[in-house]
RNA sequence: GCGGGUGUAGCUCAGGUGGUUAGAGCGCCAGAUUGUGGAUCUGGAUGUCGUGGGUUCAAGUCCCAUCACUCGCCCCA
């Protein structure tokens, strides 16, 4: 262990930093579950070839990026770097595949050993939806629009742009592939370094390049929308019209690529430019391949992920701090009155904090930092009435309430 | 993994060309007010100057390494 920091690129989330959080999976939850999704959990860990066999070796996030070790009975483990592989297995190992379709939302931490910057960390959090055994473009509308929903809730749809774009069928992108590499090839002089790599690696990647002279060629490269065929130029034209009725605004950008292997016809991310170079937001995709990739029966998917940190750094109307009220003994013998009374509060239903020492000052100020809303005062004088002081700590107004009267009173505040 | 910037008190930051006891504001603690918070006033404590080496009579200041953060690339949420 190095001194007391935390491990690189992974935080901690203090009290106002987890109310943001809250309030975005909170949110998200409520509208995903108005679309007919249910929340689930998977494993934070599976079995290495869980993620190597979707992922693709080639990726960034196979190749460089996975926590992985050998636990100690030698399986190869790796913490998830993403979620919807881990949700397919699940399907699988459930046999779920006899309830198909199968709507799931989540929520939970994924971990990627990157470089960190604003907005990307080691340990991070995602939510997401997988919609899994619908293989037409409704189920590719019903998850974005779902998508652009959730930003809608949280107040950052309308700094966002939903961008869109196919990646054809199994038979397109392999023509298109290949007229890519040739065209590419022959202008190997002049593609940055990072795009030569590409080229062996993953070719598409070279259009949304963020190099000058990459731009330049990808300006005259071949478009993918001459190598669809015909039944993925109409799933396409249906996804679009889809989002038209349903009230999605897009844009296409046709090249826009997605890393994994696993994705086909509609890749859509939604971006920003308010968080630096981490403009996307919630991207996701169909993966119609991704099961039986992973060995399962072929099955169809469609789904999407968001970075709850990126989300929360932009999520407006996040709620405050809850304001309890503060339950302020003064002397010795009120201290077990004000617990009694505590309790009593605590089960009539009001958030209650008892001041834990000091004088009547010193508990006031205590109380008056806390941001609690009311100071109930009780004390030898109050005992011997039967009668707290109820101090109101935004207009310093003070009354007295009997003790059999209290939690009445104060059901105002709750 | 590659390149740039930064690291001084809990927080935000000052500390020309090395020089003796390292500062401010906010916050924190105490008192004025031993049964009344917020405002005001008075007083107090802040700290391995990120860490480890080196140069020097002398290092917060210069050099090297390392760690962390940060910006960009790769990639991605």
């Amino acid at each position: 262990m190095k001194s007391l920091q935390p491990v690189r690129g992974t935080h901690d989330l203090l009290p106002d930093a987890f109310r943001r959080h809250r309030h975005v999976a909170e949110r998200a939850r409520a509208v995903a579950e108005s679309y007919g999704f249910l929340e689930m959990a998977t494993p934070i860990f599976e079995f290495t070839e869980v993620f190597k066999r979707t992922l693709g070796d080639t990726s960034d996030v196979v190749s460089k990026e996975m926590y992985s070790f050998a636990d100690r009975g030698g399986e190869e483990i790796t913490l998830r770097p993403e979620n919807t592989a881990g949700v397919c297995r699940a399907i699988v190992s459930n046999g779920l595949r006899q309830s198909l379709p199968v709507k799931f939302f989540y929520d939970g931490p994924m971990f990627r050993y990157e470089r960190p910057q604003k907005g990307r960390q080691r340990q991070f959090h995602q939510i997401g939806v997988e919609l899994v055994g619908v293989e037409g473009p409704l189920g590719d509308v019903e998850v974005i629009a779902l998508g652009a929903h959730i930003l809608d809730a949280l107040g950052i749809l309308d700094r966002t742009t939903l961008e869109l774009n196919t990646l054809g069928d199994q038979e397109s992108r392999a023509a298109y592939r290949a007229v890519l590499v040739d065209y590419f090839s022959a202008h190997r002089d002049a593609l940055s370094e990072d795009s030569l790599a590409r080229l062996e690696r993953n070719p598409l990647r070279i259009l949304d390049s963020k190099d000058e002279g990459d731009r330049r060629l990808v300006a005259g490269a071949p478009t993918f929308e001459t190598h669809l065929t015909g039944a993925a130029a109409d799933f396409f034209a249906a996804v679009k019209a889809g989002l038209d009725t349903a009230g999605v605004a897009y844009a296409v950008n046709p090249r826009l690529v997605r890393g994994l292997d696993y994705y086909c016809h509609s890749a859509f991310e939604f971006t920003t430019t308010a968080l630096g170079a981490q403009g996307t937001v919630l991207a996701g995709g169909r993966y119609d391949g991704l099961i039986e990739m992973m060995g399962g029966p072929a099955t169809p998917g469609v789904g999407w992920a968001a970075g709850i940190e990126r989300l929360a750094m932009l999520a407006t109307d996040v709620p405050p701090a809850p304001r309890p009220i503060a339950v302020v003994p003064v002397g010795a013998a009120a201290e077990t009155a004000g617990l009694r009374l505590t309790q009593s509060l605590r089960r009539a239903g009001l958030a209650v904090d008892l001041g834990y020492g000091g004088n009547l000052g010193r508990r006031l100020k205590r109380a008056d930092k806390i941001g609690a809303r009311v100071a109930v005062i009780i004390g030898e004088d109050e005992l011997a009435s039967g009668a707290a002081k109820v101090r109101d700590l935004d207009t310093g107004n003070q009354s007295e309430v009997s003790l059999a009267a209290l939690a009445d009173h104060l059901a105002a505040f709750r």
